[in-house]
DNA sequence: ATTTTTCACACAATCGATTGCACAAAATTT
DNA sequence: AAATTTTGTGCAATCGATTGTGTGAAAAAT
């Protein structure tokens, strides 16, 4: 007994004087092997603590039981509750995933598709890079028909199999909510442009407006890019900084809301009553920051879970041109940085 | 040309009229094979968009180039941090990363660990469940002579690499820090002692009591379990009910000082006045909440990037029994929940 | 000119599981 | 009893890269 070997199916087939081949297939409860044999295998198999080999059973089905997950970075509240929902699910299926983190570079989301195309994934799921305008990095994945699931951060441009939020829909409610507080002068950080998240937001923002026949002011739309708290920080002093400053703010997210609330703090302007503001996300910090923070809730763990669901579901029965989108619920949480009691 | 068919190294032998062997070594330049030869077999590498199948490497070398990960839940600013490290690190090195949640589960840790043995991964970085008090289901790694580094939350009865930080250093380093404040009456939530880093630091202040004498009060001391922001509020409202309550408070870990903060507020004690608090991690909220949370800096990037090159190195140069302690610098970082003009 | 050395490459086994096909024995049908 | 079908297994190729050993030819040394 070498202690350090591990036991194949040879090793049993030898022990019990049958082929490797009726292991295999004993294992697997194959009908053509008598119920007899597999007791015995199955038997066996305990005993001598036998482990499947993954890799040579990847190897020989070239699939790898394996998903692959490419996102911006790890270390923020969404994507944590993201990739928390899609290992669950993964895991309890009997999947692995594996990670890569793009940093929200396109240069490093084409050299961590490729790595995992490499890896020989049975799927992938992905979740945009603010960068990236390009999609070729996923045809390899579409011609070998390994099924890629785009999950919040989406392509508008390609056809796929997509997890998302009704954007518009949130803005739009989010900017409404605003109005309905009495806000007549609505501001928003913009996002970049070309990604669906930040574009549909303020879509929904403007409509919203229009709808409520207030004016879009050019003034009160500032344009922001990483969106993160030094960033916030700053378009927040740019904005309070004009000589009409606005009396709402919606911001795509929360950490630049948060950026505000303290900004508007520093500069003695009263939240919510001088300035409503909601952000987007409902992040940890939304409800610890004074005042609360109102916020458009996202389901992030559920959507892992169904990101993974979909891509495992898509990679069994393989429908070529099916391409599925799922839409997920938001919804308005109002708490006290909006809320004013009119 | 079949179009979803991958290169070979036999396609590009047979097309080169050179066997395979000549290839796989002229690929990675061997020096038995002539510059020439390398020179073609890379170039047509190129050109057939040849990419070398892990899969088949892993088989043959019994090894996966792929780093198996453990943690509580990645859906924590902590752990999301040194997972991002450990992804940086181990992509730069051509490594993969597999995760897996434990949710602070001893049997998911176990199903975990077993399920990343049969991954074959190349070594495994571990953080512990705050349940697991027996390491059985490692020994498996330790017999097959897979590195096994473990990171944060570390068992203390197992010889193994570790990277952690001074847990008893730094609870001393915040004990005293509410001491020199003028802190008389220090409380602390004592999270599970079975667990290294909140049995550490919960002697840490114990020993900065000591030190400067200040009695060790039992009623000041309060067990918590999962240390999460509603246990925290627990814990806070059991400690500010005292009679003879503290003027001084040492969490284990910021989420239980945001909702103590918060607590205290809703009570109307003046935090850091009536109450100085701090907590311990330098979580993204600690900074937001009004007071700003006092803290102990965890360098968790980089404490994953370190777990990382760690285990890269041991799995390379395996060297039997040598253990490797890596011990990180933490700091104090006070703020204005602790900081009173005396 | 002969022997030795070096060089550049080929052969074939190997990693462990899977699966189409073949084949003998048993069971069933004529 | 012979022919046919069914049942249970074995054989051997396969997935793609790696590597120890073998070999012929050219180059160097004698």
């Amino acid at each position: 007994m070498k202690p350090n070997k591990e036991v194949t199916i040879h090793d049993l087939a030898a022990e019990l004087n049958v082929a490797p081949s009726t292991v295999s297939r004993a294992l697997k409860e194959h009908p053509s092997i008598s119920k007899e044999t597999i007791q015995l295998v199955k038997k066996l198999a305990q005993e001598r603590g036998y482990r499947p080999n993954q890799i040579a059973a990847s190897l020989r089905n070239s699939k790898t039981n394996t998903i692959g997950v490419i996102i911006s970075l790890i270390n923020r509240p969404f994507v944590s509750s993201l990739i928390s929902g899609i290992e669950d699910t993964a895991r309890q299926e009997g999947y692995n995933v594996l990670i890569s983190q793009s940093h929200d570079s396109y240069y490093h989301e084409v050299a961590n598709a490729k790595a995992l195309y490499n890896s020989r994934v049975s799927g992938l799921i992905v979740s945009l890079a603010t960068e990236t305008l390009q999609y070729d990095h996923f045809q390899e994945f579409f011609r070998s028909n390994i099924p890629v699931v785009f999950v919040d951060r989406v392509p508008e441009e390609v056809a796929s199999h997509r997890v998302i939020i009704d954007n518009f829909a949130a803005g739009f409610m989010a900017t409404e909510h605003l109005i309905a507080q009495g806000c007549k002068r609505i501001a928003h950080f913009v996002g970049s442009q070309h990604r669906n998240v930040y574009k549909e937001r303020f879509r929904g923002y403007r409509e919203a407006l229009q709808k409520h026949h207030l004016p879009i002011e050019e003034e009160l739309i500032i344009s922001g890019n990483s969106l993160s708290l030094e960033e916030g920080t700053k378009l927040a002093n740019q904005l309070l900084s004009l000589p009409n400053p606005p009396d709402g703010l919606f911001c795509p997210n929360d950490t630049t809301a948060i950026s505000a609330i303290q900004c508007a703090k520093k500069r003695g302007i009263k939240v919510p009553e001088q300035l409503a503001i909601i952000g987007f996300n409902n992040d940890p910090i939304s409800s610890i920051i004074d005042p609360p923070l109102s916020t458009i809730t996202h389901p992030a763990v559920e959507m892992g879970k169904i990101a993974a669901q979909q891509l495992l579901k898509h990679s069994k029965h393989k429908e070529k041109n099916s391409h599925e989108t799922v839409v997920l619920k938001t919804e308005l949480l109002v708490r006290e940085s909006s809320q004013r009691t009119i």
